[in-house]
DNA sequence: CCCACTTTTGGAATCGATTTCAGGCAACTA
DNA sequence: TAGTTGCCTGAAATCGATTCCAAAAGTGGG
């Protein structure tokens, strides 16, 4: 590896002129032409540990979500990838587990590292992102918000969500309606879980909260909340589940019954993985997940630039659809 | 954040000591104490980057697959980061989506951020690992093979995974076996499609390239070549499918059809995202991916501690199973 | 033609650790 | 007791860039 003095030697130039030939640009033509056409014969590339060293920040963006398996996240991550990169940001991607221990290790990690930003799903509400926060690293909240903090924020209405979602369960005639929502240390949790009494209570009925269940976002979770739904004495007749993963298991449990969403009604918060899985009869709020990778890295990479207006949060809107009853079902 | 310089200060010692007391144990047990108490009042912790620039890598390890939305790879991932974080090394994630130039990109930042080593699922027998070799970074291959480069290797035995299943449709008595696999430039893909003709010749069968289809390894390829499959005019009353997603998809198409795994041969290497989704009559290969994290991580460490023994290559065993016709089905 | 001003340039300090080198001191051998 | 050995320790060099500062060169106005 061809360092700058190298490049300087070759050029006839200081060490200071082809730093500058790279960043700013306060250089004759005339030597910043020997200075490429020397950098290019040595292949030299700047040592990006060094310039960390002294800009006191790199050129990475730490991405920290809660479950790297949930497809959401990873569809999330794509889309942080896409704004990230062409802006000349690499991003790294790590895994917390809805861990809150390891998350903090992970924001050590990142801080550590001079990282020039962090975007986050927190763990849970009692995730602390104080260590960016004294340290004045740029962080966007995503997909879970800053609880209190006043940063950047992108979300989707998950409230709004819980209460379509619901809302066409009972357009399709159920009147016993359940809920299987996430940790209740989660914000989306319990905003989709307030959807959902919004919902029956614009159309009348009362939530009851024996129909609610928390479980732990996965497809475990799922299953057991499915199978105490159903255990129940008086069992709902429809449920909306708050999580893409959740519902894979929910839905499980409820062919093992015999049963399918055409007869027990099932809306789901979150696109399931592999689409085309979403059986007949489903309703499903879509979550834009890429995109809120997309704008949560572009709101970031502001940040970093050096914008100073006060903290947004943005809100990114959620479609709801319905599988048709007739369609042909895939998962039959 | 506090500097050497500050504890050295507070403990009356020069930086040289409190480096050495974190590092190295030359120190007396007296300064030595002195100085833990100096950097436990600063709260210090030694700047990566300035340790970087120094000692010449960090203590990060990169880890480069080619699909982050494939639950192989994400399970490979977690594996990575359990034997990593318990050696004090973080991992960094980056997806390279089959593209060898991304790949390539990627490999690039690795080295210049002095990453400690790579673990790497090639994206293709194209890509180009001379970047790491050249400036002798330790590189570990997994699940994809080492294309001829004198280099650490964690593989499973696709031949033979791909003959079990096959032999496991000859066994319940399908005759007209096709394959779907993937790419015809990735190395699993050519191997589990030789283990397919193994185990068709092995059963006295002669395999028909008709029946062998190459796709994305994604569930779009997937639904792609099983449909070209079903719509030929000698159709096959069985399918080996290589990957896990497409397997996905070829049973998206398969139940399309009014077709399921019990009546018509379905076996798939590598176990279906969302295990439990696995339908009656299908025959699994079983891939250890979070092992093969594991087994590369732990070879990759050894690497960056100096192991300077000939490169080797760890074959894990994949078990292969199929589940009972008679079980519930739960995708019914 | 001279002075004030701007643009280029190089020297040297800096970022924060690690590591080499050599000196000081204590312990051990003969 | 003199000489050898080995352990601790600190001063200073080093990793490879960026950037401050001041000097040099160029520009324009009067």
């Amino acid at each position: 590896m061809a360092t700058i003095y190298e490049v300087a030697k070759l050029a006839g130039v200081s060490p200071a002129t082809v730093s500058r030939v790279f960043n700013s640009n306060n250089v004759s033509e005339e030597k910043a032409g020997l200075v490429r056409a020397a950098a290019a014969q040595l292949a030299y590339t700047p040592n990006r540990t060094a310039r960390t060293l002294r800009r006191r920040h790199s050129e990475i963006i730490a991405l920290i979500i809660p479950d790297i398996e949930n497809p959401f996240f990873t569809s999330l991550a794509r889309g942080v990838e896409d704004a990230a990169r062409s802006a000349g940001f690499s991003v790294v991607l790590c895994n917390s587990d809805e861990d809150v221990a390891k998350e903090a290790q992970y924001i050590d990690i990142a801080v550590l590292e001079n990282m020039a930003g962090i975007i986050i799903a927190a763990a849970s509400d009692a995730s602390d992102l104080h260590p960016l926060l004294s340290r004045s690293r740029p962080v966007v909240a995503v997909d879970r918000g800053p609880h209190g903090l006043d940063i950047d924020a992108v979300m989707v209405d998950n409230r709004a969500g819980g209460m379509a979602a619901t809302s066409a369960l009972v357009t399709h005639g159920f009147k016993r309606i359940g809920c299987i929502t996430g940790p209740s240390d989660v914000e989306t949790a319990q905003h989709r879980a307030d959807g959902w009494r919004d919902g029956l209570r614009s159309a009348g009925l009362t939530p009851d909260e024996a129909l609610l269940e928390h479980a732990n976002y996965r497809v475990d979770g799922g299953r057991a909340a499915m199978q105490r739904l159903l255990a129940l004495p008086e069992p709902p007749d429809a449920v909306f589940v708050a999580n893409n993963l959740m519902s894979v298991g929910a839905l499980q449990v409820l062919y093992d019954t015999g049963s399918s969403p055409e007869t027990f009604g099932f809306a789901a918060f979150g696109d399931l993985p592999f689409a085309a899985l979403a059986p007949a009869g489903m309703t499903v709020v879509h979550v834009p997940a890429r995109a809120m990778g997309r704008t949560a890295a572009t709101m970031l990479l502001d940040r970093i630039n050096g914008d100073d207006r006060p903290p947004r949060t943005v809100v990114l809107r959620n479609e709801v659809s319905t599988n048709p009853e007739n369609a042909l079902a895939h998962v039959r």
